[in-house]
DNA sequence: CCAATAGTGTCTGTGAGACAGTATAAG
DNA sequence: CTTATACTGTCTCACAGACACTATTGG
């Protein structure tokens, strides 16, 4: 039977690193969806936010702290992104998920049993198409604020009944690049460097949303192009132009004869992803 | 004292996989600079051509085959990119050197010895700041031919002896990204997965030359825009326009009083890069 | 003078940003 | 009629592409 811990030392005084190898590998996963706010004034039409998938860790290490979903890689049977599905399986029950590799990860102390390496996925998914409930230790956490000064982002996470804020320090590496080194300084975080994480992959796909079509991927087959607009600026975090956003994504979407009525207001068409 | 072996069955067969760990990871770098070709006419100037270090194997696997410069992790005591310091500290006796994660690559069948997970750099020198000798396995290639038709890209490297022609399938993973699934399909290749690695690393680099400063590391300190525009036109493949050129980059260089003569032709203003 | 590169002036077309205007549903 | 969003027309400005032109060296 396992032995029950009440502090974290406790614990890893108590933790035999020979029961793990000395390395593991991890994917991680930062699975991102839009979600819709409820509004008050029925003519006016839902506000939309980012939301992401946590789990809430049931043992030591980070016991109580929210984290990425991810599992150690069975390096006989799977590749990382094979491991990364069964992953996203057990906790949204979908299988035909966007799947992207993000960044890996290997500070030496990220877990403080034994060294893990882990290989971040950013996984994209239409809310809609959940169905099954998923795991009871799992929760979509809104992005109810992101929010970038003097080379600290701040990002408030909320669950509806719990609140989480983070604050990552932003500095670039080189002068001659974009990459970034971020470092958690916030005194609410998520588990391992998993705030860190979690910035990347929310600038990742701020990044792609211009120059790919992987906004599709969070949208119903069917939408309006408000809808839409409102997903790029909740996004990029900013408010957008109706005519130069419809002039860039003219040639992504094509309209259908469908109609969505019932708002109040005039009726929108409904349109589709242009599949090349 | 080491057994030798003829062939790599005979090499696999006699393997115990139980001297490794159950799964290892290694760091591997794509060294990449850019060289020049010297030229006939007095008056032309020199082509410049992209090349990259590679390393030819003593031992099985793919014993005698070229491979990109790597080296295992040791989990207790380095991140991987000291650990892909380390090992460009051995190849170049450089220090300071431009590194950046590309991407982790951890195919079943990468390594027939046991299960080997590897995250590859990319890595950027000027190669006049090479003093000391490389180590005698070591070799720079020119990078004399890249092509790309039907999505199947042909790669031709060459060492002044030796002629390696690779050949990668390149297909698009999903049409909502612009992820690519490089697949080796040449009779010639590098070791391992090197020649996905190396594709990988260099559709990375021009993706780049668009909206960072990156090819500064691969300059002296001092350049003409002549000479810059070549690394340019050598890393995108096609001509630019002068004018053109000297817009994007006014802004990234300072003027010297310094000027480069002797050339045969006007003399042309030195440049400096412009840190922010 | 010739060959080759250095360096500049300027026209043109494309496309993003901006604003203004028209259209149409529900209540 | 009001409110809120849907959708379109068009002006302007910045900027990349293109071409033409001048400048300057070694031989």
């Amino acid at each position: 039977m396992k032995k029950e811990y009440k502090t974290e030392e406790e614990f890893l005084k108590d933790y035999d690193p020979k029961e793990f190898d000395q390395l593991s590998i991890t994917a991680d996963i930062l699975l991102v969806s839009v979600s819709d706010q409820e509004q008050t004034n029925y003519r006016k039409t839902s506000k939309k936010m980012m939301s992401i998938l946590l789990v809430k860790r049931n043992d030591f290490p980070y016991k109580g702290k929210w984290c990425l979903p991810g599992g150690f890689l069975n390096p006989k049977t799977e590749t990382l992104e094979e491991c990364a599905r069964r992953v996203l399986k057990n906790e949204t029950n979908l299988s035909h998920i966007y799947l992207e590799q993000l960044y890996t990860f290997d500070g030496l102390d990220r877990d403080p049993r034994t060294r893990v390496v882990s290989t971040a996925y950013v996984a994209l998914i239409d809310k809609n198409q959940l169905t099954e409930m998923i795991n009871e230790n799992a929760s979509w956490f809104d992005i109810v604020l992101i929010e970038e000064k003097d080379g600290i982002v701040d990002i408030t996470l909320d669950n509806g009944s719990e609140l989480i804020r983070l604050s990552i320090r932003k500095e670039l590496k080189e002068e001659t690049t974009d990459r970034y080194l971020f470092t958690d300084i916030g005194k609410e975080s998520l588990a391992f460097d998993h705030s860190v994480v979690l910035l990347s992959g929310l600038e990742r796909i701020r990044n792609k949303l211009n120059y790919t079509d992987i906004v599709f991927n969070m949208m119903p087959e069917y939408f309006t192009l408000g809808e839409l607009q409102q997903v790029y600026e909740v996004i990029l975090g900013k408010k957008l132009l109706d005519p130069a956003f419809r002039r860039i994504i003219a040639d992504k979407v094509e309209k259908t004869n469908k109609m969505k009525t019932g708002e109040g207001h005039r009726p929108s068409a409904l349109f589709r992803y242009r599949r090349k």
